[in-house]
DNA sequence: CGCATATTCAACCATTTGGTTGACGATTGC
DNA sequence: GCAATCGTCAACCAAATGGTTGAATATGCG
């Protein structure tokens, strides 16, 4: 696995990293901050962030000994041309997508996105 | 992983289950056709087709002896979506499109899609 | 019926993945 | 200087992944 569409797709298909780039969606943010809202430990976050920026989906950048982390979404844009391919989309519908995102956003939906 | 994002984007992560999408693209396709282009083991692509099958992204019906494969692109859509959330999508630019299915289309492609 | 074809199942194996913990290296601030 | 903060590294672990082989289950054909 070194495609770059094989680690685009692969960083994808974890919830934890996807709730990670919804994250970035808002801002930039340190490594700690984005740490926070997860359960699990500070390494393993770490790990995550490193898939996703091999992945290209994100980049780092350290400033002092704070690592920040930026959404980069030009890395999407290569796997959604590879689904263009498959000729169902026709103009994207808004309204699926604002109702899609209103499900996936919620904070108490059990379903970790 | 059993969300059916984490489906979809974990079966679109390896380069064989695109290449069969790719194939079935083209026409429905019995499991042994489905197998001949690659050199591993029909257990190996049946396993594939299960994978791609339990994501959506692919239905098989039985006629006979025979399981035919079929292209369900629906299951794109969610995905593709969810990307879409990620905003840089401008118009998709056909042209870029283009140029990327023919690089990836190639038959004598060395790297594997 | 009996054989060939189509596909899956089961057991196995090596590698990768996603997580943990504890130690470590840098950087900042009192 | 020294303690606290930020983040990674290394070793480890359990579970999942992607492949193999050989046997088993349908189904079709002569």
């Amino acid at each position: 696995m070194e495609n770059p569409l094989d680690l685009a797709f692969a960083a994808l298909a974890d919830p934890t990293r996807r709730q990670i780039l919804m994250l970035l969606l808002e801002d930039d943010m340190a490594v700690t901050d984005v740490a926070e809202p997860f359960e699990m430990s500070l390494a393993a976050i770490s790990k995550h962030l490193g898939i996703l920026t091999r992945a290209g989906l994100i980049s780092q950048e350290k400033r002092g000994r704070v690592k920040w982390c930026k959404l980069e979404p030009e890395a999407l844009r290569d796997a959604s041309i590879w689904m263009q391919s498959f000729g169902q989309f026709e103009a994207v519908n808004l309204d699926a997508l604002e109702r899609f995102l209103e499900h996936e956003l919620e904070p108490e939906s059990g379903s970790k996105i």
